[in-house]
DNA sequence: GGTGTAGGCCTATGCCGTAGGCCTACGGCG
DNA sequence: CGCCGTAGGCCTACGGCATAGGCCTACACC
């Protein structure tokens, strides 16, 4: 498609093809984030990779935090739905994890998330599809209510570590042990246990994600049936 | 302290009496940071705040990354320990209550935390109590190391909420659910119940928080004893 | 043919972090 | 006393950033 000459839409009209459009510079944003990190997506380069002058974006985003915003709602629009599912523990649970397996192949994703304050539309319908089950199973509007601080940025398959682990080699984590060793025990004999070799075997991020997920979701469950018990009697 | 013509210690001897140290530095960038904001703090605003040159805090910081990670260490640091509390669930609450005090003191805080990607020496303390009150109590390491992921950046008091809420007025609340009533009827619902003269009267981000981390303790002890059950059979 | 305007381009401003070098006054030493 | 090494400032400059404001051209329509 494209090609220089012809003006089939009205759009394609300048000297070396450009045909600009919102989708296409914000698609251009996403392949360049992927590619080369977010670092990588400033305006100039953004614009160079497009072969186009820097302030022509402007004429289809809002400036750079509209450019931002609209990545990761078409990356939020990306998640799978999920069609069926049994109790509203596993429709849960398979929403938040297809949000996961998307944001996980953006990882910059999660990072613009995090900067931005508020929803693009894609966030907010994925949100509703939550609350839906939650409200179809009987939580009531408080519980609901606490439900998303539960779950807080987990609804968009975000874990929420501390650190990003980092899943150093074993000798790099024997290294920090040893250091660690005198001031800080309780670290060191954690940090030996997780290394590759020690105890533990490694730190699988998913299985965290999901103990952790589980976990809530059961806490959940707990107060719904409390309600329940509560309103029969 | 500080008149400019004494030169107690090596250091005030330069017109001006400025002073410099790497303590002060830091200092002055907190102070600027709650002042202002962190977008204020940047090299030279935060020079011309101490009466020097951008280019003198290079002596003192090894650039601006490091000048952040020591404005964090130096927050983190000052998080009241917990002297004595009852078993682990308590000392825990209670720790990590006392870091969300601090945090909560200086919002920007936050922000840079999350956006590093190692641990400051003060974190490491912070972390390494934690995790003395979880062996002690009987967590394996296995355990302990699912805790620290359950919890996440919870440990430093942070909510995980996906946006920030904002506390809208009543009326923005209702501007928000009428525009969403349709295509998102959930949420609208939601929106309503928790403005201010909604249902539930408002959001309380401290009692969210309090609650989501009660819930991921009782799910905790659950599963310690849980494990304990299953050693002793 | 004239005109309105969409869709590019160009220039310039004011930030930013920071590399590299300079200048000066002090402490120590011959 | 005079010298010098160096700590602790300063100055200049570079390359990058987002973006304001205006310009220029080619098409669409009348």
């Amino acid at each position: 498609m494209a090609t220089p000459s012809s003006a089939g839409t009205p759009g394609t009209r300048r000297r070396g093809g450009a045909g600009l459009s919102r989708e296409r510079v914000v698609a251009a944003a996403i392949d360049l984030a992927d590619a080369e990190g977010l670092d990588a997506v400033s305006m100039r380069r953004l614009a160079t990779g497009l072969g186009v002058d820097p302030m022509s974006l402007y004429r289809y985003v809002d400036g750079k935090d509209d450019l931002l915003a609209a990545m990761v709602d078409a990356i939020v629009a990306r998640i799978e739905p999920v069609t069926d599912a049994g109790d509203w523990r596993a429709g849960a649970r398979a929403t938040i994890l297809a949000a996961r397996a998307t944001m996980l192949q953006h990882p910059w994703a999660a990072a613009v998330r995090k900067a931005r304050t508020d929803p693009t539309p894609a966030e907010l319908t994925h949100l509703d599809t939550l609350l839906g089950m939650l409200r179809d199973a009987g939580f009531d509007l408080a519980l609901t209510h606490h439900a998303i601080h539960v779950l807080g940025s987990r609804i968009l398959g975000f874990s929420q570590d501390l650190y990003d682990d980092g899943a150093a080699t074993p000798e790099e984590a024997a290294a920090t042990a040893r250091m660690l060793a005198t001031s800080h025990p309780r670290l060191a004999e954690l940090a030996v246990a997780v290394s590759h070799d020690g105890a533990l075997g490694g730190c699988d991020d998913d299985a965290e994600f999901t103990f952790a997920l589980d976990l809530a979701l059961e806490g959940l469950e707990r107060r719904r049936r409390d309600a329940e018990r509560s309103r029969s009697a």
